[in-house]
DNA sequence: GTAAATTAATTAACATGTCAAGTATTGCAA
DNA sequence: TTGCAATACTTGACATGTTAATTAATTTAC
């Protein structure tokens, strides 16, 4: 009475909790629900938050950089950036020594943003790290960190 | 000669590195280059894919329940599994028990897809343990699957 | 130096994400 | 039993993701 998959060859996939891939984003999904509202009331979104600490962080920085760093697309980091632009988060100057660039940095309102929601923010990782442990915490930026810069 | 900045008391953010939803997205978007290229052979989404695999491993499944273990939100999802409907990956009933629900399943033609990709799935991670390490990319995963249940 | 290749950014078109509102059904409480 | 809240989607409108094509400027190779 053999049973029909006694035979079967084809590859199991990974059970998807045990999935890199999707572990990341279930696990980060967690982790963004209370960013997420509390970019909601200033009507924020997630990517433009992302933009704003970015460029706060490098300073005066092309567009292609904060594409990778802020993990967006040129295309959508185009449209993004022409919106905060115009909404004062930032400003955009042409770059001097290639045309081809422009320039952004973070504007007075943008800092403003980050300035009144940085106590939230570190309130938020501080629950998180009284809940998960503050060693496992570090220990899992730290193989983040390695991951990124693996080369697959 | 004071600095200015002596007397600031604005909380700074942690650096982007150090922000886990920044480096979990960062860390993802090392992770999935390879899996794109994969499924770009088959003309399908990371959402479907994701779709495909989560039905696959649980059965006949309600979509909230889809949602929930592929980071979707139902808008989407409806849009999502009717295309797959459409192009046979998949099927759906009504649930007779509750005429709210409709059941999803795995179709043939989605399932071969599955068995298709499974071996070069494979070989991404084991070319990734290669790089990351066996004991750390366990690690990794302990830490991701225990922090998707943290309830902040 | 000049043509060809490369880079930075943009645009267009369509897929997916997101919020708000709507529909049908079910569960619950008075 | 009735009515009201909750649930499971669905739809519409707009934001963002994604690919391919395009433009302008720069770099490279000859």
């Amino acid at each position: 009475m053999a049973k029909p998959d006694q035979y079967q060859l084809a590859v199991p996939l990974r059970p998807t909790t045990r999935s890199l891939p999707i572990a990341l984003l279930r696990a980060r999904e967690t982790v963004m629900e209370p960013i997420r509202d509390m970019l909601a009331k200033s009507q924020i979104s997630e990517q433009k938050w992302r933009i704003l600490r970015v460029v706060d962080e490098r300073g005066p920085v092309e567009q292609t950089a904060i594409a990778k760093d802020a993990c967006l697309l040129l295309p959508s980091l185009t449209r993004l950036i022409a919106a905060m632009e115009q909404d004062q988060l930032i400003h955009r100057s042409p770059d001097p020594k290639d045309k081809r660039r422009s320039m952004v940095r973070i504007a007075d309102k943008g800092r403003a943003l980050i300035d009144t929601h940085a106590p939230e923010s570190q309130d938020i990782f501080t629950r998180l790290e009284d809940q998960f442990g503050h060693k496992d915490l570090e220990h899992l930026l730290d193989l983040l960190e390695k991951l990124q810069d693996v080369k697959l």
